[in-house]
DNA sequence: CGCATGATTGAGTCTTTTCAATCGATGTGG
DNA sequence: CCACATCGATTGAAAAGACTCAATCATGCG
């Protein structure tokens, strides 16, 4: 795994490389792109060029529909594969932006030819698709309380994968981007939070949430009668 | 492309072959394989062990969530590739069920190994991942109405595409998994047949669909104010 | 320190769901 | 070939869930 794709692979800060213009900075091999908050990473519509991995920081992705409404489709963390969007047609479909300062390695035209990263290539996509399938699952049939336990829950393990802590973290978007996510409006996600906090579930306080009864969230998902 | 991929690619019965029990068929290296209504090709938890194209019929994806409830995740058609959901993790994520009698080509390993197939794979499980995120878009954002206008326009694009009229069509499956598919209920759905019945826009006969004014359906995806 | 952005909370409205009754089509066994 | 059973579709009425609009509050940045 580690020998194909460069996930968490080092710290170019340590070398004091630094190339403010393109953000773009070599280190054996391997290439890595800052990109600060707000910036976007690919938009849809331009040309697929490379994949990606995320290095550190946060994302998020966007579809944008014909009559200029748009939804989030997806938060990138730390591991995450950024890019696949663009594979099927040269173009990327959706935009792809930075919640805060991150950075990416860029996964070069000549590491993507290797049969074993192709293998791999070809698995991350199926899992994908399969977790957009959940997505799709969870917006059409969860109600919104359930939906945003489902969240808490899914942000929950991915830190804890990641070694950060699974009860106690930072969200880096804004409820708004929640609720777009879930196909909630954002005053929705903001009441349910106060409402977790008053069943004693969480502790919210603006970004900053600490779980205290993981076990009462999930039990918001497995109800019985629907 | 129709080199790498046996879509609609012969018609076994013309040679007299069958064989009921498996439902296997071979023919000049390929192999074709009968799924009767309301059987399953794969589902859910079983080993990954072929791709496969439909040939002829109609079949519907669905996922179960542990909490008991499923969710229609997708409508395939001749030319679609199913199974795909089978790579990342070796065994299926959800059920795929014929819903008329179909038939589907076993698209083998041996075939699968090819570097020409496995690009048009990627690029394959590429468009894929952009057409989930369309349905994600299409549940998040949209309302009621503008769900099942896209879904028949979006029926009606991919018959047109398959040489059939594009607006006059019957649809394989029922009230309730069109429902489930769009997360509406099955009144809601039914509710919305009759009312664009009433606007003109279509007429409708049970399943049987003719579309008269197709602008006016695509009308209702681009209309102002949301 | 002030402004802009994001979050919270309330009140009223609207969409969609749920529950229920009826109708229609299809297919099977007598 | 018909009666009946079953499954799917339609339609109505009431209820619930989520949204919109609006006001207020908090926070962090310049």
């Amino acid at each position: 795994m580690a020998a194909t794709l460069p996930t968490r692979h080092g710290s170019s800060w340590l070398f004091g490389l630094h190339a403010p213009d393109s953000g773009l900075v070599d280190e054996g091999g391997y290439t890595r792109k800052a990109v600060k908050r707000a910036q976007s990473l690919f938009r849809s519509g331009s040309a697929f060029d490379a994949l990606y991995t995320v290095d550190a920081g946060f994302f998020k992705s966007t579809i944008l529909l014909e009559d200029g409404r748009s939804q989030v489709t997806g938060f990138h963390m730390a591991g995450d594969i950024l890019g696949l969007d663009g594979i099927g047609t040269d173009r990327h479909a959706i935009d792809m932006i930075a919640l805060e300062d991150s950075a990416v390695w860029i996964i070069s035209h000549s590491r993507l030819a290797h049969p074993a990263m192709q293998r791999q290539l070809q698995r991350v996509m199926s899992r994908e698709l399969v977790r957009d399938q959940g997505v799709m699952a969870l917006l059409g049939t969860m109600r919104a309380e359930e939906r945003l336990a489902a969240f808490l829950l899914n942000l929950s393990q991915r830190f804890l994968a990641r070694g950060y802590s699974s009860t106690d973290f930072h969200l880096r978007m804004t409820r708004e981007e929640i609720g777009s996510y879930l196909g909630l409006s954002l005053e929705t996600v903001s009441r349910l939070f106060s409402r977790f906090q008053d069943d004693g579930y969480i502790a919210v306080q603006q970004k900053h949430i600490l779980i205290h009864h993981i076990a009462g969230l999930s039990g918001l998902l497995h109800r019985e009668g629907h």
